[in-house]
DNA sequence: AACAAAGAGTTATAGAATAACGTCTCTTTT
DNA sequence: AAAAGAGACGTTATTCTATAACTCTTTGTT
């Protein structure tokens, strides 16, 4: 059974055992790629590990880094890019567009656009999918007679931990 | 006066004259840049004059291009930078994130965050300020305890006009 | 005129992303 | 088993986006 959407994406500016987030992400990562019949290799796995490190979206070239010096992987932009790429299509990371990166999808059994909170604090991405948002962003387009395909939505405030703590 | 929100807005996706949209949007700069105190040089009158130049979101990089071949002007990157600083600062330009590009703003008399509807046939840029889509995004941040401070609303779809053609 | 401050030129570099081509390893077909 | 083909990844080079740091010039003020 795939991990339901709210134990992750409310926890991301909470204390909490984030080594759940990275196996249950993994888990079902596994699981929806079997289904896909599509193939999460060894590096594709590894990098949505590594995006999966923290709840801060991640740059892909900080990346590049860690397959460079830690795993001690020969690997050039291309190969970080391809393996996002992979995980973007199939909809286990999403990007922020805002700040070039790159974070784990909290509920990738769905097809969606994601809508991110983003603490300029913390720097944790809090990922929403509220219907009453995207309606809004419907209804104003039509009025213009423009149909919407894609949504960016990125908004940029403090989490509720670092309003208590400043 | 100044030229109001509709007039130029609602116009992107439309056949008009768009001399007038460029005029009245150099005209506005000036009065509020008098108001404010603050100097529209000559190079920044330009770098706006061109970002007006259409309704297509322009990158930094063709701003350089013109000022470089046409004008004739010695200019580097950070030339371009910051005048497009000063117009940001300003309110007079928005920057896109998801095209890393630049569009004149349709109402820059008052503070605002822009929301955009951005055509993938024509690529214009309308310029939405819908305070519906605002509140549906602050109510959903404040249900997890999350204080908005900024938005990027970024809509990829199709105008109107392009629908038709379609 | 002297001065301070803002604006703009200049050089160099950092950061993000992709193009194009080569190689290896599978699988599938013959 | 050999050949063919596709997918994944390595490799090299380049493009696009943005900023740092320093210098010189212009402008407004005293």
């Amino acid at each position: 059974m795939l991990t339901p959407f709210t134990a992750k994406a409310s926890l991301a500016c909470l204390p909490h055992d984030h080594s759940q987030c990275v196996s249950s992400a993994l888990a079902d990562a596994d699981a929806l790629c079997a289904q896909q019949g599509v193939r999460l290799t060894a590096l594709r796995r590894r990098v949505l590990e590594l995006v999966w490190h923290s709840h801060k979206p991640l740059g892909a070239y900080d990346i590049l880094a860690v397959l460079s010096e830690t795993d001690g992987r020969r690997a050039a932009p291309p190969t970080v890019y391809r393996a996002l790429d992979f995980l973007l299509e199939n909809g286990l990371v999403h990007r922020i567009a805002s700040l070039n990166a790159f974070v784990g999808c909290s509920h990738p059994e769905q097809p969606h656009q994601g809508q991110f909170l983003i603490c300029r604090q913390c720097h944790a991405a809090i990922e929403l999918d509220q219907d009453d948002i995207s309606a809004a962003i419907v209804r104003s387009a039509a009025s213009v007679g423009f149909s919407v395909e894609s949504q960016t939505v990125e908004i940029v405030g403090l989490c509720a931990s670092c309003q208590v703590a400043a």
